[in-house]
DNA sequence: GTGCATTCTCGTCAATAAGACGAATATTTT
DNA sequence: AAAATATTCGTCTTATTGACGAGAATGCAC
């Protein structure tokens, strides 16, 4: 009844929150930053921040955040709503519910830390998701929702590629699904997979040698954003 | 920066709003109220409204607001997290985000309407997301995103039977996807697959003939969630 | 009652997609 | 030059879906 009489505007604080995903090290790894200020003084925890005034739009907060704590820019990933975390006593400074962001990024822009994010550290998700692991506030639970979702989504999107530089090869593709979904895939199949779907790939027509083995070929993101049929995780 | 100095708390009002979809009369209908104040006074919106106080769980929020609008009550239907929407400018008055829920309820607990609910009103999507039909605020986005994730909702999950009541039919079934997807499905075929599924429908022994023909097995939810394989839509 | 329309259920066959894996190709390494 | 490695193409088998025939079990018209 917000508009009773005798009833005021509950205060609540709105944040925003990023869980960015990114692979590296042959491990899907999370951008965190430590804390310099209580509560959680020192703790690791998802970058992220109060809305900076009135009038600034969820998405803008959230694109700011990012660059401010982690030095990345929001249009060098992609990032998408998450779900929203507003249980009372998740911050026991005040009430506060936080608009959380998932975000895909490429290993390229440089290791995260540099700039402004002076605490910024890539860690990987196995070992923040350790029972004996702590992260501030509720954001282990965020983690373990964003890996989710990351899971997910890599079955029926094509953001698997929001992984990958802006060209890559179809083993950089199939290392993205076995790093994130923790298992592997017979090289043969996925690559007939992916190379069905009309869009997902666009070559290049160049080739690189990675290591020994022969030439793969180049290719940068196609047009599509949807897998049809999905491809499924065995589990 | 939300620990500088001369930073206030930014006035962000906080709500929770409801799309409550179910399948009555042959089509996917969704629950919306007529406002009984300005702004957008007398036009149709989702049921919502903002938090209690500041103590009060987002859930618990929801929960609260569709009891009040609708005299709907959460434990009869499902309700998850939809996307939270907080454009500046969405409410003339002030600023205000709002965390959005999806509700999946089954026809049975009467048309709505009757109780504390004199102005909640069931209507079909269809005739809500006309080009020229109108809603208060954002809210024919947020019908939009509710009816695209419901349809997606259908391919991997159960939660076609949340729009059953208790006991069921196959056909009971395939009218809700048919419904909900707008396409017709051929009654073998779907047969077949509902019945592949472990733990997706439960008989209970009995039979019954809703028209004429055979009669057909009846059936309760099991406790399975997710249909593995999906079952996609043609589109 | 008897015949007929109706609808639920089971079953068949073909088309499509996925899993398992052989093998040719084109490199690097030794 | 030979061996090792990785990419790519192809084959065979198996699982799943789409199209549809047909029997089973009812209500309804007469």
């Amino acid at each position: 009844m917000p508009d009773d009489e005798g009833w005021t505007l509950p205060e609540v604080a709105v944040a925003v929150d990023l869980a960015v995903l990114t692979v590296h090290d042959g491990a899907l790894q999370i951008m965190l930053v430590k804390r310099g200020i209580p509560p959680y003084e020192g703790m690791l925890a998802l970058p992220g921040g109060f809305l900076a005034s009135t009038e600034e739009d969820l998405d803008v907060a959230a694109a700011r955040e990012l660059q401010e704590e982690t030095g990345l820019h929001a249009k060098d990933l992609h990032l998408e709503q998450l779900r929203t975390y507003g249980t009372p006593g998740r911050d026991p400074r005040r009430r506060v519910i936080t608009v959380c962001y998932l975000g895909f990024s490429p290993n390229l822009p440089e290791p995260a830390a540099g700039g402004d994010a002076s605490e910024a550290v890539l860690m990987p998700v196995d070992k923040v998701l350790r029972p004996r692991a702590t992260v501030a506030f509720d954001h282990k639970k965020i983690i373990t929702d964003a890996v989710e979702r990351a899971r997910s989504k890599l079955e029926y999107t094509t953001l698997a590629a929001a992984f990958c530089g802006p060209e890559f090869t179809v083993t950089d593709l199939r290392e993205v699904y076995e790093i994130v979904w923790g298992e592997t895939l017979d090289p043969r199949n996925f690559h007939r997979k992916i190379m069905s779907v009309p869009g997902f790939l666009v070559p290049t027509g160049e080739r690189v040698s990675r290591q020994a083995g022969r030439p793969a070929a180049v290719f940068r993101r196609g047009p599509a954003t949807i897998l049809h049929p999905a491809m499924l995780r065995s589990s």
